[in-house]
DNA sequence: TGAACATATGAACAAATGATCATATGTAAT
DNA sequence: ATTACATATGATCATTTGTTCATATGTTCA
């Protein structure tokens, strides 16, 4: 991503003006890509991973994150401070105990997805 | 991802068992994970996800992304690579031109998902 | 208020990442 | 074969990332 003037990118002939201009047309916008890309970027850990798949069965506080997953309680909150930045987690108090819980579905269907992507491709 | 014996990871005494008790129940194959987590990453960077989207709009070869995207061949050449490495674009080469396509219709639906989820949280 | 527990956060550091430059490989036409 | 074009790849480097250690914040209870 960086930001250049457009010339002699590459020294080939635009071979296929057709393809390209619908590229160009069907280029999203610059602030929804970096979205995204922030949000498959949080996705893209086995750590956050972990925890998200623990969260989608149960409720937990940050401690219990810590001894289910193995992980230092500082690890954890770093993690799910990550998480919380993308929305995909969502933080309750409670005494002493702060509890998390994934935000919404979309974590669900998203891993879903992938995963069927992978079971697909691999084996 | 660290590999260390589980002890005193964390100070507190779990507060909660059942939860832990499912979360570890629940808890996905490293493997599976380590996967899921790569497939996540390489769809974590805008200049990737950009290549995506444009070959979801056509077939194009390196050269037309590099122009249509204003990317260096290199940098779209070795993003393509790591594209294909996630089995996410096929490359079909047609004389001195190699045209990548998106691989199969996950990847809109993993990108689909992920937007709603943006539209949701942000606005 | 003070002690103990639960969580958050800043600094630091090793490892991973993405772009660039230079160059190699592969293909086609002369 | 030689030249030109299209793409791939190795090396390098600045930046980012995830963990750890140390410490701060916040909560409960005596």
């Amino acid at each position: 991503m960086k930001d250049e003037p457009e010339q002699d990118r590459c020294s080939c002939s635009i071979v296929h003006e057709g393809p390209v201009a619908s590229a160009r047309a069907a280029e999203a916008p610059v602030s929804r890509l970096l979205d995204l890309a922030e949000l498959f970027k949080v996705l893209g850990d086995p750590s956050r991973l972990r925890i998200l798949n623990a969260l989608g069965a149960a409720e937990l506080c940050v401690c219990d994150l810590s001894v289910a997953l193995d992980m230092s309680q500082s690890a954890v909150s770093h993690q799910l401070a990550v998480l919380r930045g993308a929305r995909l987690v969502r933080a309750r108090r409670d005494g002493k105990s702060m509890f998390y819980a994934l935000d919404d579905d979309h974590v669900r269907e998203i891993v879903g997805i992938a995963t069927t992507h992978l079971d697909e491709r691999k084996g």
